[in-house]
DNA sequence: CAAGAATCTGAGAAAAAGCTGAGAAAGGAT
DNA sequence: ATCCTTTCTCAGCTTTTTCTCAGATTCTTG
């Protein structure tokens, strides 16, 4: 799966990559919009992330071009948020679908996700580890038969080291892919808010095992214990 | 299930391609009249929608063409506001029905059903949960044998969260598929809705389980509490 | 065991999400 | 034309969530 983003702050497109590629995409990277024009047309992308405010040429501009010239790779739009109006042109322009920035990573690769693959479907909605389930559809955490009601944030924390278990994610990590690239979010905020998942899926169930373990000095880690 | 969209309008194509493919239709695009005629004549379709205005061969013409042809894939016509002389002629040119633009989704959804399941039989045609049920061919709600008067907004909602019972809906999600595509709905809107719903449909019986519930921060579920 | 570093946690301020009554605007029916 | 219904927005209010801070605790290492 190739992946191209057209985004000019270096700082954004990068985080992108590196979220991407984390992800197993290959992803190349033009900073104007121009540039970006030319790779969309020559090369083959499975997706193309552009954002709308670009040097050169903007974003909506290089989308009605690719239409025009028959290219048809599925676009996926970055919006800055003041910018509400743009949605309805971003898509009268030719894109499939728009985020708002700032983003949560994992709000990105979602929608990555729902331009290659399938639609979202009943049969792998549900992720699961051990005795803990997590339903993305419903929203429903359980741990054995029991329902803990998570928050949102709680529960994209949740899903997201579920995504990747037995790995040891480091803070900085999921502060990459579960908040905004441009929230300025403290370790300790992970800290707090693994506190708030143990309460609610560890604590109260005290003769099963603990399920989110600390890995002091590398991160965290949805394991159990040995 | 299989569906063609022939339409040249970027945004409404992959707005019908995003919603179709979340009822688990698989949708091919075509941006013009001659590219769509060729797919429709070449490849397998249950369903064929086709705009009437279109650059190249226009939607009546690629109807005509593919029943002389001897196709008879069910064609559903989509027609912009003012023209509502082009109905006759769509449907004299072969099409099986139309749809006036611009719709809301739920509409070409149950279009495309109507089309799809043959003759729409009193079977399947109503929707229900627990005590509560809708009755989408006389627009009747019941909660247990009690009426429930609705407005045609009102029931839309209803009927969008009917058709995905469990599952949590985002506000969204809810505006894509209940508002016409063009329109530009503020997510508080949907909440005086729900609010609205409740007022007929979960208030007015308050020994019997809330039905309509609230996932704050997700959306909105059609459930029983727990 | 002591010191330093990493992590945990209770408290609380700030922000976001959701609910609701009121009312403007548009459409229909009589 | 008038009245009623429906659609939609707005502003104020309540509830919940998010995030930071500061002090406590735990772990590691010499």
């Amino acid at each position: 799966m190739r992946i191209l983003v057209v985004e000019d702050e270096h700082k954004i497109a990068n985080s992108i990559k590196k979220g991407l590629e984390q992800e197993s995409y290959a992803v190349d990277i033009a900073y104007d919009g121009v540039q970006g024009f030319d790779l969309a047309s020559t090369e083959d992308y499975d997706i193309v992330i552009l954002d709308l405010l670009l040097p050169g040429m903007d974003g909506l501009a290089v989308c009605k071009r690719l239409r025009d010239e028959n290219i048809h790779t599925p676009i996926l739009m970055l919006t800055a948020k003041g910018e509400l109006h743009d949605k309805v042109e971003g898509f009268s322009g030719g894109a499939d679908d728009y985020l708002v920035k700032p983003f949560a990573f994992e709000e990105l690769i979602a929608r990555v996700r729902a331009l290659t693959r399938r639609p979202r479907n009943r049969l792998n909605s549900v992720l699961s580890y051990g005795d803990l389930s997590v339903n993305t559809l419903t929203f429903e955490v359980k741990r054995g038969k029991t329902l803990c009601r998570l928050s949102k944030k709680e529960f994209s924390l949740l899903e997201y080291l579920l995504r990747h278990p037995d790995i040891v994610l480091s803070k900085e990590q999921i502060i990459a892919h579960v908040w905004d690239y441009d929230a300025d979010i403290l370790p300790n905020t992970v800290e707090v808010y693994i506190g708030y998942l143990r309460n609610k899926i560890d604590k109260p169930f005290p003769k099963k095992p603990r399920l989110i373990r600390t890995r002091r000095g590398f991160g965290y880690q949805i394991g159990r214990e040995r």
